[in-house]
DNA sequence: ACAAGTGTATTAATCGATTAATACAAACCA
DNA sequence: TGGTTTGTATTAATCGATTAATACACTTGT
């Protein structure tokens, strides 16, 4: 539970990010327990409401689930999770292709961008 | 000269975007005249101050100048003008590796997904 | 000389999202 | 039972960037 948040956007957003990424990655298992609204607040060292923020976002969208007031749980829904993959796989894929097509580079000159920038850093996964 | 403001960028950021990308592109001549800061602003609907703050970190960053109080160019120094478009696209690529990396996407994957994308809006050039 | 168009600088207002404060209700456990 | 921990809701404050208002200086062309 390691986030480095930026001042460019929103906390919440960056927590609710982080969590996604933990899904798509498998980090989280259906159904597992999460940190409650007050102990993320205090491991992040962030306002307990930015938490719950978060929190009830992320249960809008049906990624956890919360019962009586117990401690909120990931979703045990495996459409939900495996979408949660393809989202952010596909909203990449979107801003990115948006960006290199308004200036014309030709699709051969971006395969090989990519390829060697993400064959440059190769070791361990960090984020 | 045709800009679509989206609401989440500031708007002199989201100009300042557009004339890299005309840059980017060669639309924009080396020393080519573009419209003063009032003309720009009744084009774009925008208050003349916007327009002065986008011309102003864009003259910053050396690819406008200004000569006495005569209407500003583009920079004819080739270095600049075409590291603008190397700047683009690794911005983009850098966002984009981030991206996937973080959620451990094979990179035949990623490149697969990029192809088709890509090629899938292929008619003319919209931005 | 004058009018109209440049670029520039200083200061103020706006504006909205984000964050925070506080209180409430329910459940659990010792 | 009582204290602690859940989740939840309502309201308020903050906060900063962005945008706008205004005035000035200079040049050009008629």
């Amino acid at each position: 539970m390691n986030v480095t948040f930026n001042k460019r956007d929103p906390v919440y957003v960056q927590v609710i990010r982080h969590f996604k990424e933990q899904i798509a990655t498998g980090t989280f298992e259906p159904g597992q327990e999460i940190p409650s609204r007050r102990e993320l607040a205090n491991r992040l060292k962030i306002n307990p409401n930015t938490a719950q923020r978060a929190y009830k976002e992320m249960e809008e969208a049906g990624l956890i689930y919360t019962e009586r007031n117990l401690p909120s749980k990931i979703t045990k829904d495996e459409k939900i999770l495996q979408s949660v993959r393809k989202e952010l796989i596909m909203e990449a894929v979107d801003n990115f292709v948006h960006s290199v097509r308004s200036i014309n580079v030709p699709v051969e000159e971006v395969l090989t961008l990519v390829k060697e920038k993400y064959e440059s850093g190769r070791e361990g996964d960090e984020a």
